[in-house]
DNA sequence: CTGTATCCGTGTTGATACTG
DNA sequence: CAGTATCAACACGGATACAG
């Protein structure tokens, strides 16, 4: 018989040593992995995560970010004077879990039950194109650095030997400038309508290497729906 | 503002279009990616999976099992006479999550709060083979077939041209045959404890080409732990 | 024996309002 | 801006009862 616990945390916790059952103990609550998704491109502060998740409350926010802390995924840090704002970024550990957003991410593409329409995040966007790379696609070998400029969010891309990085923030030189919605712009990168129409629905501004970009977009493609 | 929903239905989505939300929909809700862990090497009944998720209780896995049906991950078949009894198996779709459960698991092996004392299904064990195995670690080229008999289930594991695959049951030719419990297996396997201990102790019995299973477990690491 | 359905106590979630 | 407080609705887990 078991000593009744005195403490009331009852944490819900799976009892399983298998790998996976003890990653989703972590990671597992409704957000988390959506938390650490827009953490993945460097530090953010809380209501940045706010803007980005829709319909996360600040309670919840607040929970995960407790929690994910206290499992040593993430830490907070207050950004030094004149900043002085405190911020949430990944442990190195925590930005291991790329591979689960983004296997999560391509799996999730081939649902037959997907609903486009919805808002997608700048941050969401571009891990997209990091799950979807694919530089066998291309015939020259890719080598470049493209500019995303969402509404608000600057995104640096580079494309070096065959991998695709990002950062956040604007680069010096970059080969090519891309604005739009996180939306509009992936529907062009996948191929799902062409970069002339998107320019002339005004959904799309290309300004440098428009070829390279095309290019860039010969890399990518959208994994076929699975059989509904 | 937003006219109320009129049905109950009230699902909890995250009203995002990115593919890691959407997974996460289908996927996230407790004991989902368990059930699917489960189910990855061949369809299994209702108390298999009830037996081998500790704490499940009957009616959520039937929620769960009902869930993942109706997003088309897994789907219930009745065996022909005179089995005649019901099971679950994956759809194609349901079993290319495969990469989303190993990431999971190798990330989650790395977590500093692990407590391995905890039991582990057989399932588990060989799934963490496959998240682990990495043959670029053996001097030779390995090519053999290993027979792991866990308390009730046997497994078969093929590893040709650097792959490792799995199937439920025994198959006719084995070249080692390896009894024990799933966490002494592992144990073994990652290097934790030697096979010569561990057969003094009698918790492992190899029977068949020994060297074999030797360099077979070589090629294994289990990753460092994070820091704490 | 194999599931399914129903009740119930508890913990988690999410919306709103509020505070430093 | 960065969270707390409160509260209602829901999900979870356990027990039990039921159906084939």
């Amino acid at each position: 018989m078991k000593l009744e616990k005195i403490t009331t945390k009852t944490k819900r916790r799976y009892e399983d040593s298998c790998g996976t059952a003890h990653a989703l103990d972590l990671v597992g609550e409704r957000w988390a992995l959506l938390v650490m998704r827009e953490l993945m491109l460097g530090p953010r502060r809380f209501s940045d995560l706010r803007a980005n998740l829709p319909g996360v409350s600040a309670n919840v926010l607040t929970q995960r970010l407790e929690s994910l802390e206290g499992s040593g995924v993430l830490r907070r840090r207050k950004l030094p004077p004149p900043a002085s704002v405190q911020v949430y970024e990944l442990t190195e550990w925590g930005l291991e879990a790329e591979p689960i957003i983004l296997s999560l991410g391509r799996w999730g593409a081939r649902s037959p039950l997907q609903d486009d329409s919805l808002p997608i995040s700048a941050m969401s966007a571009i891990l997209s194109m990091r799950a979807m790379f694919d530089p066998a696609r291309t015939e020259e070998k890719l080598d470049m650095t493209l500019a995303f400029h969402f509404d608000q969010d600057a995104y640096t891309v580079n494309v070096r030997e065959g991998r695709l990085t990002a950062e956040r923030g604007e680069a010096d030189e970059v080969d090519v400038e891309i604005r739009g919605s996180p939306s509009d712009v992936l529907g062009v990168v996948y191929g799902l309508s062409s970069l002339e129409e998107a320019e002339r629905a005004g959904m799309l501004t290309v300004t440098g290497d428009r070829a390279g970009f095309l290019r860039f977009a010969s890399a990518f493609e959208l994994p076929p729906k699975a059989c509904a």
